[in-house]
DNA sequence: GGCCGGTGGTGCGTTTTTTGCACCGCTTTT
DNA sequence: AAAAGCGGTGCAAAAAACGCACCACCGGCC
């Protein structure tokens, strides 16, 4: 779209620093860039950055105006998708930041089966702890957030929520997995594997364990639910997560049990989108069936 | 502004109703515009004018396309009002539609004291009857109403509501003048000037006469509240008027009465904007000293 | 202190884009 | 049948954007 690019010419300034760093990254000369920019200042009415001795910055105006910018795309985007609509094509495109426990299996089969009857519509997924997800949403780089345990900013409109209790996950054979329902105070007392401190499950467990005057002592800590899922299998430890990131069948060789409620309160999967924004079609269309599909989950 | 000048063009086609038309009010040659358009056309992904034998007219894709320009003009517009507002200068432009009887006394004290406090603040006021000034709203041409009984259109939002009892206007020595508060039905009993009846005043007379199975028989019928007030100076005839847009001296030579609440209810005087719009300081800061001195009225 | 690397800004010739003109094919009006 | 509109197109001219070389400035570093 031809007329919005001194918005992507000014947006790569931002995030350069610079004007010479960023004629670099967009593949056009520092002094090209610089007339835009001057130019552009001078038809809005005030200078949008701050000439630094290393660089330039965003000034509040700049602030404002590059927000202005994102809402602009966002509903041109909309506009598009609506249009599209119209003309019977279905297409358009869909931009998830979703927890890593819905990478596995949630995501994947929730978006073929939309893709199934709208061929047209095209997907990004990102995966996002959950307050990068509502960076996303606020400066349009997402529409659809579904996220666990989010913090809960002012941006995020909630759309679902579906309650999720913690699982413990651990090899079979392992002497926790006798008992039906399981305690925290006896999953601290093994080996056991946790999240980082940015991810829902951790912030639970680390409530839940000085709510009861324990410490979490991990043997191993990651990022990745992926890794912990199969390092189990390799020490007999046990790992925690959220039953929709969960498929245990027969020979798996896992076990899954759930957590007391008592010691551990369920935490909430939160779909939303960004407060008061209109979603392109496709997009208000695919959070449907994704709150319908997290509904016949309860 | 540089990148909406694609949006002048396109509007200038939609008024135009052709390519040409727009062409020449646009001081450009209409090669160079048809191609303008087509180029949009081509990036924007559809067309947005249907091509007709005498001419072009917006397709639906088009209509929400223009729909989206105006919000996005008018969103620049904030911002760009806001960020003046954070440079210290207080400036903007308010535009504003209202009703005629808010035109002799009511808006030239309000807007002379805002720019009193205010002198960077520029304003344009449109007379418009109650149907024109909502539809002003919704094309972002008027950034605020003052309307006396508008139709109420989903887009209006009402910030402030005033009732306003009818008066009836005459010169002295009228018959009438001798009651403080007038019967309808004796009204009507006497040569009356009437407005329009695009016009609230008119609208509530007409129910009100129908209800009491009475018929307004006007001697004059006008669009102009400034020649009604004239004209009963000239024949002894009433005239219908809100008391906002009235002020009776001694000497002057008109009465002013009151009809009873019992045959005509009040109409409301509604300060309103387009539905969930944010407005710039400047148009917001008057709207709101607008709203106190409605409120300072009752 | 002086040099060096990096920054934003500018004058000027060159390249790319946009415009204007003349014209086409078409439909409706006269 | 002619005339008058209309949208669309090829091509040369005009205008705008660009790239290059260069300036002044600032901060760190030898």
């Amino acid at each position: 779209m031809k007329h919005l690019q001194d918005f992507a010419y000014i947006e790569a300034v931002m995030r350069a620093g610079s004007i010479r760093k960023a004629a670099d990254d967009m593949n056009i000369t520092a002094s090209a860039l610089n007339r835009r920019i001057q130019r552009f200042e001078d038809e809005f009415g005030s200078e949008i950055f701050e000439r630094l001795p290393r660089g330039v910055r965003l000034n509040p105006a700049g602030e404002l105006l590059v927000q202005h910018f994102r809402v602009q795309v966002s509903d041109l985007r909309r506009v598009q998708s609506q249009v599209a609509d119209l003309s019977g094509i279905r297409r358009g495109h869909v931009s998830v930041a979703c927890s890593q426990a819905l990478i596995p299996y949630f995501m994947p089969e929730q978006i073929a089966r939309y893709r199934e009857s709208h061929p047209g519509v095209t997907f990004s997924v990102s995966v996002r702890d959950r307050e990068a997800a509502e960076r996303d949403l606020s400066t349009f780089r997402s529409d659809i957030a579904l996220v666990f345990e989010p913090v809960l900013l002012v941006d995020f409109e909630v759309q679902m929520s579906v309650p999720q209790t913690i699982h413990v996950l651990m090899r079979e054979g392992h002497p926790l997995a006798e008992q039906p329902v399981l305690r925290l105070r006896d999953c601290l007392d093994h080996p056991h594997v946790v999240p980082s401190r940015q991810y829902g499950v951790r912030h639970l467990l680390d409530a839940a364990a000085a709510r009861g005057s324990r410490a979490i002592a991990p043997v191993v800590e990651a990022d990745s639910f992926d890794f912990m899922r199969h390092y189990v299998l390799h020490e007999n430890a046990i790992a925690f997560q959220i039953p929709i990131g969960l498929r245990v069948w027969p020979g798996s060789g896992m076990v899954v049990r759930p957590l007391s409620g008592r010691d551990v309160p369920p935490g909430n999967l939160l779909l939303g989108q960004m407060r008061g924004r209109t979603l392109p079609v496709a997009s208000a269309r695919f959070a449907q069936s994704l709150g319908l599909a997290l509904e016949a989950l309860t």
